[in-house]
DNA sequence: TTTTTACTGTACCAATAGGTACACACAGCG
DNA sequence: CGCTGTGTGTACCTATTGGTACAGTAAAAA
């Protein structure tokens, strides 16, 4: 097993447990690992292990929706791919983001920066992909600010309700809202 | 000191520290009370306090924003009305709603029903006074889906980016979606 | 073949977790 | 006065917490 099959068993644990409820020993039942290995791929423990989670996820991001965003020729489709990407990583509502999980409580404060980054990024990549798409700078940033913090929003009543669909249909609702 | 003291400040370390993070040692700390007074006037311990701080927010918001959006006469003024006791209990952004703490993460499970309830009468409410401002039933409930999740989006948003404007900008916003 | 290197299990640690037991204070009241 | 109920601090309990130490294994590199 190497480092970097862990890292989605890790995000796994966080995204269910939180960080301070994601113990050693139930990272261990997840992963399978021992504290030796556990420890031995992440010296720096709970901390590395979050630390390292937050940095896959923002990478996978990074290439798979952000980058996209920034430099699709067709920029609506772009956004149209974004909302697709989205859909398919929270399993259409069934999966929580590990990012807006440590926004909430005090867990950020410990990873403010990549918190912070992550959220920013997004919102600036999806203003960029706006204006391209023919809106003024206002407008753009308005609609993407209120794209982003729709997704999250709907992840967090999906949950609530135990209703998945909840976000599937923000995410149509949304194809409509951005690109009108 | 009376039991009904203590909720406020309890509510604000589960809000802070969500519920695994709430330690006991945290809990004294910030209520000034010991475990004597902590176990008398909650016997049940954390399970129960943490019950106790979820139906006071509950039934907070059932007079003041849920009861007021089903009876008030002025339907759309009953919305506005709703928008205004959000920011000032969220405190424009600075606050984070623990109901949506506690429905991320598993927490959820401990509590998942008052989670799905809050949630599900803030809706039902919403949807309600958007009808009788004259929108067809189907259109209402996708607004008020939408602007219930939105608002935990901000809030999400707001704390993630440290920028508690976020959350004024999207009530605002809301307001003009909601009764356009 | 020898020597590294990457990995893993076990035993252990001090600190903290949530919770209990109980003696005590101090009202209000007869 | 004495009694009773509501609070509160202290001491204590066991289980679990995150983390360390280290001996061992196995495979690759020399």
């Amino acid at each position: 097993m190497e480092r970097a099959d862990v890292l989605p068993m890790l995000g796994e644990v966080f995204r269910e447990h939180g960080f301070e409820g994601a113990s050693l020993a139930a990272i261990t039942a997840r992963t399978g690992l021992g504290k030796g290995s556990l420890y031995h791929f992440f010296p720096g423990g709970k901390e590395e292990m979050a630390a390292a989670v937050l940095a896959e996820i923002d990478s996978w991001f990074e290439t798979h929706v952000f980058a996209p965003l920034r430099e699709g020729e067709d920029a609506p489709a772009a956004i149209r791919d974004m909302l697709g990407k989205v859909d398919a990583y929270f399993r259409s509502g069934r999966r929580v983001c590990l990012v807006g999980v440590f926004a909430l409580s005090d867990t950020r404060d410990r990873f403010s920066d990549k918190v912070q980054g992550y959220f920013a990024a997004w919102r600036d990549a999806l203003t960029g992909a706006l204006r391209r798409a023919g809106l003024a700078d206002a407008e753009a940033a308005e609609r993407a600010e209120d794209g982003v913090l729709a997704i999250q929003g709907a992840l967090t009543l999906a949950r609530a309700l135990h209703d998945p669909d909840v976000f599937t249909r923000t995410l149509k609702r949304l194809e409509r809202r951005l690109l009108a």
